[in-house]
DNA sequence: GCTTGACTTCGATATAACTCTAAGTAATAC
DNA sequence: GTATTACTTAGAGTTATATCGAAGTCAAGC
């Protein structure tokens, strides 16, 4: 079992980020201790990587819900959680793409810097 | 020459947007008409797009404007500028790969829910 | 028993990047 | 000459994601 500030350190989240995701109901797994504190299983902590991973690609926090909300619902919505998954794939492969368009572009202007400025168009 | 409007559709803006960069001193290089519209040259278009590029790679838009004062200053400071670029290409390359290991994470995910779910570790 | 860590509520504050409103002016296009 | 487009200032509001602080409670470990 691991405590909120383990689970913290090794998503590089702080505590208070993890509560607050607590409140807006992306950790519903969350058993307690006798004490109330937060116990995080290993299952658990997966499941808190998975969600820091679709943060960091862009899913906002309520869609992020929806997605655990399902989770919660159980074997029912195992179609359903596969097909987000499935679009939200397609998703980061924008961003890739994106991404790289952009690092062309900057590439471009790097090489130009390297040209000595020679033909620089803006 | 662009007006506003034209340049907001093909950079995917609005004219709001143009106006709050210039506002924040991302657009010194506009020229204006004799009635006091902008008036966008290529190459502007090619800087508000090089701006966009930035943007949209995360670069904060202090940090943009940080670029076009050094611009506006003139070839003293092309090293500068230079070093500016070849920085944020670095942080480009780190996005991307973070991108990939969430694409990763995502993947997995979905072997695992093709796989009808056997041994889901979360 | 004292320190540390965790808990709660609640609300303030922050930050970025817009986004919109209003009210009035001015030139352009048909 | 009317509709459209663009301009201005100045400020209010929005969204998303935290981040912090206070104030008090509670339990565990040394």
């Amino acid at each position: 079992m691991y405590t909120i500030n383990e689970v913290a350190e090794i998503c590089d989240l702080s505590a208070h980020t993890l509560r607050f995701y607590d409140k807006e109901g992306l950790l519903p797994f969350i058993s307690r201790s006798k004490s109330g504190k937060r116990e995080f299983s290993e299952r658990d902590l997966e499941l808190v990587k998975l969600i820091c991973c679709l943060k960091n690609t862009g899913m906002p926090i309520k869609e992020i819900k929806h997605y655990i909300d399902l989770f919660m619902e159980g074997d029912d919505t195992f179609e359903t959680r596969k097909q987000l998954m499935i679009e939200h794939r397609k998703e980061v492969l924008r961003q890739m793409s994106e991404l790289k368009k952009n690092l062309n572009i900057i590439d471009l202007k790097i090489a130009f810097y390297n040209a000595n400025g020679n033909d620089m168009p803006s």
